[in-house]
DNA sequence: TTGAAAGCGCTAACAG
DNA sequence: CTGTTAGCGCTTTCAA
């Protein structure tokens, strides 16, 4: 009872046509006689005949796949990105492989090869880091298309959709500071990572432009989850003269935070002052409301893909660097700090 | 400059081999002699040969990747779940493809029919319905592996990974009652949802024992969404004699509920009290933090990952069907109501 | 309008 | 130990 899937020649034999007719009328291309167009279209039904992308793919082109590889699924930022990409994939025919490098270059590499041996048609990568894509680099020589998300490479040619991290994390400091705050801390994730590099320029940008001067005390580093960001904020809020404010580079680790404190016993805003890039869920669920800077999340995802698709089908010409807009948007973690 | 990817007639030329000999010192297996074996890897190595997957998998067995069909990767408990799949196969050498059924059964079956003319090698599965799954039912008969995931369709004959849905339930709705709560609000999925219904069933089993009647009227239906949810529960609570209490059957509706509830002024736990089936992040962030009924989420996506691949090394002999325990964590979304 | 035949890149008998 | 050969399922010239 292990029907083996009915291959091209079974219909064909059932049709009583060759197999390059056969081909030709379920493919619907070059000529096929009416009649004969029918019957196959019969036979196919009647095995449940599949076709196999294998072999089509072997001949012909690529396998209808998209590779997607991102930072962390688990990130919801990620997860909705995915999701998006994943619905538009499905909209042109495709599939689609997710596969996470967990913020190794070496990983992201090794995955890249792996699913590049698959035959896969195309690419939508977060580049673990924005340097060094030798990796990335060859795989555009050779006209595999890419599409970055989220991160850019700046060393590699090719499709980009990102937001302008810079300057929402600027927004965010420059509004701290308007509300008295000097010692202002950062959290961020390592400065390999693109978009952490970004908003940490940001950060940067807003104090000298308003004459502090920064404090490697006052800003630590820790991956983007939310365990190593509560053990971060800990380290940094444990000091003598703790910052007065926090910004934090991602909604992964603005969670953290938000745990760290309420372990510390350290209230918002009364004692602590706090902003984090990128909006979530709950952050209008926690009181006070988080202040966050918010990205067009739901753009992302879907303005990669298209970008994808439009090179694969040779539509797009030269290379699109699209950088969305941020928005600071004010709720309740922020309070005026008078003096000092 | 578009170097195609180097073949195997390319390494054996290099090489000064054949096919066939450079195939079996590139994949070590049968007889190659040792001089040879490492003239054809370094032909390997200067032209960068990858192998040819595809063809590989066209010839002897299927592609080296697993397919997981999800509801909604969007959803924490599913996100977590597909990560700890990947990081799986990853370790043995697979990929993964990821799609979403958006619980439509119509979508799981066309995903599902894409996926195996891939030539996947086997799937993991969250059925969106729990019966009528014949697609399911065709796909075992030609021993195509399938691992079902969080659900079970009966009517399938497969290893499955899941949890006590039902107990789970019960504990929690007892624990309700046992605080004096006999209006208790219902929030659930779709019942065609194999997860929902067992925990519907669970709560009305702990009413039945109760002798509390079950009420139509306290019971709502909505989709896995966090808007959805927040429509429903505001169904639900704008009645005339609103529920005390409220179970919901997951942890997007549970954050749809507690939004919900911000948005109408109604305070937990002393206007109503909340419990969720699966924790989330920020059950512990609120203020009251929330009473939920947790589930080995870390151990159900590496036992499905492992079960699948069990079955296709052979190991496994007889189905597996495993059910995790499920915990009901105390905190402080749920009050005593005295009286009444 | 249809069929015959070649071949995509690879592996696995089977000879040698 | 190595080469020859056949063929996985499909598409696509080229002839008929």
């Amino acid at each position: 009872m292990v029907r083996k899937p009915a291959t091209l020649k079974d219909v064909a034999a059932l049709a009583n046509v060759s197999r390059a007719t056969a081909a030709r009328a379920l493919n619907s291309y070059g000529y096929v006689g009416d009649e004969t167009g029918r019957k196959v279209q019969a036979a196919a039904e009647t095995l449940g005949y599949r076709g196999n992308r294998l072999a089509q793919a072997l001949r012909g082109g690529r396998l209808p796949v998209i590779g997607c590889i991102l930072g962390d699924i688990q990130n919801p930022f990620f997860a909705r990105i995915a999701h998006d990409i994943e619905v538009l994939c499905r909209e042109c025919g495709h599939n689609l492989v997710i596969a996470s490098s967990e913020e190794e270059l070496e990983q992201e590499i090794s995955l890249l090869a792996s699913l590049q041996s698959l035959g896969i048609r195309g690419f939508i990568v977060a580049p673990a880091s924005a340097e060094g894509n030798s990796h990335l680099q060859r795989l555009t020589a050779e006209h595999v298309p890419i599409v970055m998300v989220d991160r850019v490479a700046e060393d590699v040619e090719c499709d980009s959709v990102a937001v302008d991290n810079e300057g929402g994390a600027r927004k965010a400091v420059d509004y701290l500071i308007g509300m008295g705050h000097h010692r202002i801390g950062l959290l961020q994730d390592n400065a390999r990572i693109f978009t952490s590099r970004e908003r940490m320029n940001g950060y940067h940008a807003a104090l000298s432009a308003n004459d502090i001067k920064a404090n490697d005390r006052i800003v630590s580093v820790s991956q983007s989850t939310v365990e190593h960001a509560v053990d971060a904020t800990i380290r940094l809020f444990s000091q003598k003269t703790p910052p007065t404010a926090l910004f934090t580079v991602d909604s992964l680790m603005t969670q953290g935070a938000l745990l760290a404190f309420r372990s510390m016993g350290i209230s918002i805003p009364y004692d602590v002052s706090l902003i984090g890039f990128d909006d979530f869920n709950l952050a209008t669920f926690t009181d006070p409301q988080i202040t966050v800077v918010s990205q067009p999340v739901s753009e992302i995802g879907r303005t990669a893909a298209r970008l994808l698709f439009d090179r694969l089908s040779g539509k797009s010409n030269d290379m699109q660097k699209i950088r969305f807009e941020t928005k600071l948007v004010v709720r309740g973690s922020v309070s005026h700090r008078s003096g000092r």
